[in-house]
DNA sequence: CTGTAATTTCAGAAATATCTGAAAATCCAG
DNA sequence: CTGGATTTTCAGATATTTCTGAAATTACAG
């Protein structure tokens, strides 16, 4: 690999992870050369800096452009495609949950749903389904919550998440105030935390 | 595969989604099986219901042991154990994200502070460790965000959850309640929404 | 068009990961 | 202890994924 001592270690460390969570190694290796470069590269680039091949370079790139991960540049009088990373952080992982989340998430919630239509044939069917019901109804939580969340720009992400638990002080806060005289009052009084 | 036709579906399509999260796909088909079983299973119960050999078995239990998903029973008189999984699924969610975190994130942290800490020796090496830096603080926010709100009750997560962004609102309304008389506003004030 | 540069495709090679059966180790009742 | 039941280990077999080089395709300047 001939890129400097840090940048290999970074690229190594991602290729690494990237294994980790279901992406090729190499693949992970292209996206941090990409993700750290000065410039865009073009496929021969990443080719003399990560000592692969070239087809496998192409593949990479096709796979990565499919989880709309990069951007494109042409420079006139050159024939070849330089690519690049989105230069907002937040825009990657952003981009990286979505399409996750279409991949992955979304066809489980479907599975999950055409299984708890049909009628259970045995106490074990029965109770497998309860189960479910239990993830579906969790996995619909949190995706409903994450589409929520995502609309936001991003300062508005940063502060919320900077509060973390505090949110709930501020919560709190808003019950009390509007806590009508004689009104039901949240199932989940102050607790003292 | 030894089990009703719902079952079978719902175990499939965990050890399909297991794989594409890195977990090897009969270690995700075993927990399937034992998330929705109606009672702790040995693991020759297993070996039955999946059809793959007593080896395997151990092997994946193992693994499974080894990321805290999985609690023993015996039973008096029976020499096998008996593995089930933690009756709250929001339990078993707090535990697969610590364990990832655990072994994937903290780890990357440190090697990104690690690599942050040296001195550059280009000018290539310099903007590689600036796209670190956005990139360490960004994991930093999310996963403090993650350790505070980690510490709510499920009862008060879900409440806040269920709130979404719902919850910026409830912000700016703090926002407008504090405000000194001169005091600072927040940096970004209402843009409508 | 034509010729060259660039990219993509894909069959088979190489590398990894997973799985199995047999043997070893562990466990405990008697 | 002993012996059978159970679990674990691990070398090699099998399966899967990844990678490569060669050939095919595409793109476009002249």
């Amino acid at each position: 690999m001939s890129v400097p001592p840090v940048c290999e270690a970074f690229v190594l460390h991602f290729g690494e992870m990237g294994s980790r969570w279901g992406i090729n190694r190499t693949v992970g290796q292209i996206y941090a050369v990409l993700f750290i470069a000065e410039r865009p590269l073009c496929a021969d680039d990443i080719v003399e800096r990560l000592g692969i091949s070239r087809s496998n370079v192409s593949m990479g790139l096709k796979e990565l452009q499919s989880w709309n991960l990069l951007r494109q540049r042409s420079i006139s009088g050159d024939r070849r495609e330089f690519f690049h990373t989105p230069d907002d952080i937040y825009a990657i992982v952003r981009t990286l949950v979505d399409e996750r989340k279409k991949r992955e998430i979304d066809p489980t919630l479907s599975v999950l749903r055409e299984l708890l239509m049909r009628s259970p044939e045995s106490e074990s069917e029965r109770h497998a389904q309860e189960r479910m019901r239990e993830m579906h109804d969790l996995i619909e939580l949190l995706t409903s919550w994450y589409a929520d969340v995502q609309k936001l720009e991003t300062e508005r992400l940063i502060q919320l998440l900077s509060l973390g638990s505090r949110i709930v002080k501020v919560l709190d806060m808003k019950d009390r105030l509007f806590a009508l005289p004689g009104g039901k009052r949240s199932a989940n009084p102050d607790k003292g935390n």
